[in-house]
DNA sequence: AACGATTTGTTCGTATGTATC
DNA sequence: TGATACATACGAACAAATCGT
């Protein structure tokens, strides 16, 4: 009797779904059938034990419950394969992300027009673009879907002293067709000739969960890539924030030569 | 009463933490404190009401609780940096993470000798390396410790065609100082001229969870690295799957010239 | 070392609400 | 509409871990 009976109970069910005898998808016993079948000496067990063992196997992110119907078992989405661009000639697209023409064929992708503040930087922002904490910056807000699905969420911080140089496109609530980067080097001359990017996978923010339609009972992480880009003389020139949904969502990279 | 009050008041706690009002590693009101707390009309909530609050906020990594002690803010833990090399001539220590010199300033890592195995490729395995389905590969698994600290789990896969081409090295459950690679390279002629990686982000296994030391209790997922190695035919030379635990550990990843 | 107080963990029972078929 | 299934909320009892005396 070591370990709890919810434990054993929860234990017994993930075995039944990784051993493929509960297929994804399947729908497993109700709540009153698991009473029964746990149960000892024809003695049930509590309900409320058997519910304990589901959310187990919930936060574990194996099954989950719909109310009038069942508890099933997870199934895996295919995930939206995107390549990290390594190549600072190629351009940005996507702040980071580079979507190949094959991966989003027959897909349709949606972009909100920016949503555009002027902000405090945050302790974050500032350190990346080495500005006073405090200091003033424009904030460009995306949302991004892809055939309907939420897929990211981007947002990318400007010194605003970029605005006061001339560059007023920054205010604008539009996209602008070769993207900020390049409408930068036409208006300033600042020209991005390289990047860091930093990779975190983290619990989503309530924001998150809304967005990316989350239910409070999967247990999912979010990707959030942080990409600072510098110019000629290492100053940096923005720094872009872009939170993805890892259950959907997976990134490729390449290195030296390799086939196909 | 649209919101159940286990929400409500799982919605106040995380206001306060998110305020500040409840810093990181502060203790919350204990169970019974809270039963009066959030009650009305001089009418305590239950205490298992109370609970299910505090359950959705460790679902959500916002605190953690103690037998005997209470209920805790999560604590930040300093995240560990790797960079990704991108350089197919700069070697490929750790089978996928170059760990900077700087980085690893002070810092004392651990490698276990691998244990070898010969086993029948899974699906993943098969496609990677380009074999039949059930064809003999040899995985080589490493688990690595940082300042005694679980660091990442690692296992490689290499045909089993290359054993009986003589390089028996594979065999062997001991680390070769310059790399595996470099090891195939002497004995087949075996250069690695380029690698593709897959990034995911997923729950942990029950392994994983035991290795990385996590508690049932912590929502976190891990990071997936995958990387395929390919020759100068473009023939795949080794499969390699890394895992890392998201909460201790972050990725970088550079392109052009930046400063530093 | 022993004990009691405090706090969270497990298990049960019960009642009622809401969603689905 | 009724039956079924999960969701919320309450109360109760005992176990296990921790801490101070």
């Amino acid at each position: 009797m070591a370990e709890p009976m919810y434990r054993q109970v929860a234990e017994d069910l993930r075995r039944q779904i990784e051993s493929g005898d509960l297929a994804p998808g399947a729908r497993l016993r109700s709540e009153v059938e698991l009473r029964e079948e746990y149960g000892k000496d024809g003695k049930e067990i509590s309900r409320n034990t058997v519910r304990d063992a589901i959310k187990l196997l919930i936060s574990r992110g194996l099954v989950e419950t719909r109310p009038g119907q069942g508890t099933f078992v997870m199934r895996q989405v295919v995930p939206f394969l995107s390549r990290l661009n390594m190549d600072p000639e190629a351009g940005d697209v996507e702040g980071g992300v580079y979507k190949s023409e094959v991966e989003l064929q027959g897909r349709a992708p949606e972009v909100t027009d920016p949503r555009v503040e002027v902000q405090a930087a945050s302790d974050l922002v500032a350190s990346h673009l080495q500005l006073q904490p405090g200091g003033q910056v424009i904030s460009r807000h995306q949302q991004r879907k892809i055939d309907g699905t939420p897929w990211s969420l981007q947002t990318t911080f400007y010194p605003m002293e970029f605005v006061t140089r001339g560059a007023t496109q920054l205010l604008m609530a539009e996209n602008f067709k070769d993207g900020m980067v390049k409408e930068l080097e036409a208006s300033l001359g600042i020209k991005q000739v390289g990047w860091r990017d930093t990779i975190i996978a983290r619990p989503p923010t309530g924001n998150e969960r809304t967005f990316f339609d989350l239910s409070d009972k999967v247990q999912v992480a979010v990707f959030e890539f942080r990409r600072t880009g510098y110019d000629e003389d290492g100053n940096p020139v923005r720094f872009t924030v872009t939170v993805y949904s890892a259950d959907r969502n997976q990134f490729e990279m390449r290195a030296g030569r390799i086939p196909g």
